[in-house]
Parts: structure tokens; sequence; C-alpha cells
DNA sequence: TGCCTGATGTTCT
DNA sequence: GAACATCAGGCAC
């Protein structure tokens, strides 16, 4: 485990990379989820796809905030993503988690994500883990050294266990390959 | 199995 | 008024 998020304060894809394998704890009452990161993608304000490329806006101000905040950001009219604040405090950049597995607490998320739900259907994708974890707006800018939700940093993975392609779900700089995700992991979003 | 669409709010043009 | 870092359900094949 690495105490400091100082080494969030790198670039985007570096980041984006060091945190596969890390962990948020997420606290709800008296129960606790625990999940690993399996999937995440990179963005900063010199990315066109990147919500803070046309600068800072009362919306993507906590992009430009210093590494280890919580972005959370509404789309599509129903659903909620998270994103880590990562880089220089001023400089717009987050790393989207687009996937994550279960490792305790599982009972507390399928009751979240509701019935329908279930097995690999319940944190693959960036909305559903969002909803699975209770992750909404007021969680937006909260600091993740902090009760109710924690993010533990560990070692970083080999690269021979990080596949990295194009990202998913955008329309601009479709060709950067700003994906990534844990190598041979039946949780990520899709292949 | 795979495409199509409905739901629906916030932001920026 | 359109775009949008989505998901799940329906219907055609």
């Amino acid at each position: 485990v690495i105490e400091s998020f100082n080494i969030l304060n790198n670039n985007a894809n570096t980041a984006a990379k060091l945190l596969l394998g890390c962990e948020f704890e997420r606290t709800i009452g008296n129960k606790i989820i625990r999940v690993r990161i399996v999937e995440t993608e990179a963005y900063d304000q010199a990315d066109a796809a990147s919500h803070s490329y046309k600068g800072m806006s009362p919306r993507t101000k906590v992009m430009f905030d210093t590494p280890g905040h919580l972005y959370v950001y509404f789309i599509y009219g129903m659903h909620y993503c998270c994103n880590i604040v990562v880089g220089p405090e001023g400089y717009g950049a987050a790393v989207l988690i687009r996937a994550v597995e279960p490792l305790s607490g599982i009972c507390v998320t399928e009751k979240n994500r509701g019935r329908v739900a279930g097995g690999l259907n319940l944190t693959n994708g960036p909305a559903k883990l969002c909803k699975a974890l209770a992750i909404d707006n007021r969680l937006n800018g909260h600091y993740l050294a902090d009760e109710p939700l924690k993010l533990i940093l560990n070692k970083p993975l080999p690269k021979s266990k990080i596949v990295q392609t194009t990202r998913l779900g955008i329309t601009k700089a479709v060709d950067l390959k700003l994906r990534f995700y844990i190598k041979g992991n039946q949780y990520i979003s899709k292949v």
C-alpha cells in the first residue's frame, strides 16, 4: 500500500496505469464495500475528448483540483460516472474509472444495483459501478483520503499485465490509446 | 446475437 | 437546441 497521493501528481496517461489494481473502500452506514479498479481511461485538458478541454467551468472545476479528488459527472440524463483527479493543481486532468472488480461487501452492491444486475454485470461499466457503489453528485469534489469513499493505492502492476487500447463511447480524439485494463480480467467493460 | 431506441439532465453553442 | 466519457430492454434475424 502506498500512503500518499503524490504519485497521482503525474500525467493522466501514467496515472491511469498506476490506478489499475488500486482499491476503493466505500462506507455506507455500517457496511463497507471494497472493489479493485480493473479498467481506466485517461483524460486531460490537451485532449479534445476531455471535459476540461475547453477550460474550467462550474462543472469541470474539480478536474483542476489537486490529485486524489473525485470528479463525478452526470450524463445521458440518468447516469453518473466517476473520475479520479490527477496531475498538478490548475491542470485539468482526470482518470475515468470504467470498471471495478468486487472484493467484499458484494451483497450491498447488488442491493444498490437492484435485482436485475448480478455477477459480471454488476460493476463492468462506468455508470454501473457508480450505481453499485452509490456514487452520485454529492460525492463530486470529495477527497479520497476521507470517509465515506477511500482510495487505496497499491503497488503498480507490471507492464505485462496492462492492456492499452482506444477509448470507448467518445466521438473526439477516438484514435488515442488512452484506455487501460488488467489483462485477462473478467470484469472489464468490453474487449 | 446484435442492432435500435428510450430514458432524461446538464452544459455549452 | 444539440451533444453527451451510458445502460438495459425490445425486437428482428
